[in-house]
DNA sequence: GCTGCCGTTTGTATCGATAAAAAGCTGCCA
DNA sequence: TGGCAGCTTTTTATCGATACAAACGGCAGC
């Protein structure tokens, strides 16, 4: 594989000339670019990203870090995310966290082997007791919960909010026994509690009680888990007339659930998700969902970041963004 | 940030002992040993990967190129690739190419820039024309279509086989006029073409005529699109009893389609899709389909890279293999 | 013809880690 | 005590690109 020094030889320059030819800076005559662009041709020049890498002591690539790859929610945030970074001149190489602690730590070691100039994290195992393991002196942008106080870029989903109106909306349509399915409940700072406190506070606005019989809870928030769940707690009866699904990958399972159980949606039962994934709309029935704008997330996560990386050095205050959202009403609450 | 020198100086040792002790090379005293440990642990050091990069000729990292990682297909694609790379000790950076010609081959260019070790390529765009783009000097493992005669590994989706299998699936159900959605024809490899092809082998098989007007061909193979292209041809009625939608992607447009005009699934028509996303085991109807092994695709794939990028030189003869499949009854198809 | 300036080109050092070879140490045996 | 084998450790050179400063060449002006 060619280097520099080989086009430099081809052409009868000097290295330095053809790094000035590579790099578009001026001064260089036209004449003797040239040349070096014919050579380079000749030979099939490719630069050597590891060696200017290790000289410019960048990478050119970010790091994201998310459960899992393989779910809708987290594919669309990546391909947001994967776009908005090559509008920034940046890479993005994946890693799978499977939503476990330890590989949330890990990923962000990697980050620190300058294996990227920056991170984008989406936490979901770790908690505010991790908050010391981002104090790190490189980029990090969390995207997605709120891990309280942390030193780093945060931008937020639009958890509690968008949970409050996804409900409101279910009470709105005379739904008077409103349940949720979410994940395990005790965190501080998780999607599944944040939206429980979401999904509490719309119970109380509407004067509603808080039954602990109607919060479902999934090992996981997947399809398989979530349907699990709701089929346990249907054997006797639903007794339910509305569902709020903190995802809706959860939603999906527990539309299925309910149509082993011969629940008619919308009719019986009312169901909601939060997320607005590509599929929602397609499901039969097309599902309502919040909708919190994950292209404007991304672009602020990798804005952010990107800020950080061109020298924003350690001096400037971190921030908060908390993305806005939309109530997307399709036929799972009645149109 | 510290360096291998800085922890040299601290530890009273030079830099190459430090480096074996990183390695994990023998013949380094535990007693150094700890010394070294300690300085790297007080002084907070981590590998620069790109100086370590640059001196080993390697990355460590493979690229993956795939049309949209926000496709369910994809992302479960994306997901065990993920993995399969991680039991090889590599990583895996994610570009999109849109399915457009010219991204894949920006895709193929980069991984010139040695910035990858290798790269796996999901090819849509390209064609029989491009294959010279593919004699490059770098490992590349193509997977998914077929590309005739491309000088790299190549891993297959059984395309035509499995589509044959999900059409003569319809024919067993008694289905006689059985639809095809897929992209547009006329490439001599893409994947529509390819299960295109598999499905004209069924009906032949079964003695049953090829309609084209059960040709239904969407812009491209997303759930809209397809979705669209049903609604069109359902004007007049829907004039077949049977759907086999090239992807479980576009089954889930057409599922919808078919919804919206009233029809019922499966008692009027009958739809199987190809892929076996995950979401398909929950869609309501569920829907049937033929499930490629992702997993052990995957798993190939990323083996034939590693053998490539491990020394396997040119000499070695480049690998074909087609992925076995496995047909799955749903409700879609009556269960 | 000489000076000085400006646009162009080149030499040298460097980023940080590591392969290969050389040099230091031990301890053991003759 | 000298010599040698076998671990340990260090020295030196290198991967390829680029920052920086120095050198070069041509030309206008005196």
């Amino acid at each position: 594989m060619a280097t520099i020094q080989d086009v430099a030889k081809a052409a009868g320059v000097s290295a330095m000339t053809v790094s000035n030819v590579i790099n578009g800076h001026p001064n260089v005559r036209p004449a003797t670019r040239d040349r070096v662009l014919e050579a380079m041709d000749r030979l099939g020049y490719r630069v050597n990203v590891a060696a200017r890498n290790l000289r410019k002591g960048r990478t050119g690539t970010i790091g994201l870090a998310v459960p899992e790859i393989n779910r809708p929610y987290y594919g669309r945030l990546a391909a947001s995310i994967i776009a908005a970074a090559a509008r920034h001149g940046l890479r993005v190489s994946i890693e799978q966290t499977g939503a476990r602690r330890e590989n949330e730590l890990a990923a962000l070691s990697l980050s620190r082997n300058r294996l990227y100039d920056g991170l984008i994290l989406s936490t979901v195992g770790m908690g505010p007791a991790d908050v010391g393991a981002l104090d790190v002196d490189h980029p990090v942008v969390i995207l997605g919960e709120r891990i309280f106080g942390g030193p780093v870029d945060h931008v937020a989903m639009p958890n509690e909010a968008a949970s409050q109106a996804a409900t409101r909306h279910l009470v709105e349509r005379h739904c008077r026994r409103i349940a949720i399915v979410c994940g395990r409940l005790g965190g501080e700072a998780d999607v599944s509690s944040l939206r429980h406190a979401g999904y509490l506070r719309a119970l109380a606005a509407a004067g509603l009680p808080a039954d602990p019989e109607l919060v479902v809870t999934a090992e996981s928030l997947t399809m398989r888990e979530a349907a699990r769940a709701v089929r346990q707690r249907m054997a006797d009866g639903p007794g339910f007339d509305g569902v709020f699904c903190v995802t809706d990958t959860v939603a999906m399972g527990v539309l299925r659930a309910l149509a082993d159980a011969g629940v008619r949606v919308p009719d019986q039962v009312k169901v909601i998700g939060f997320d607005n994934v590509d599929e929602s709309a397609y499901l039969v029935p097309s599902l309502s969902t919040v909708d919190p704008d994950h292209d404007l997330m991304a672009d602020r996560a990798v804005g952010l970041l990107a800020a950080r990386i061109d020298g924003g050095g350690p001096e400037r205050e971190r921030e908060e963004f908390a993305g806005p959202f939309r109530l997307v009403v399709r036929e799972s609450t009645g149109g």
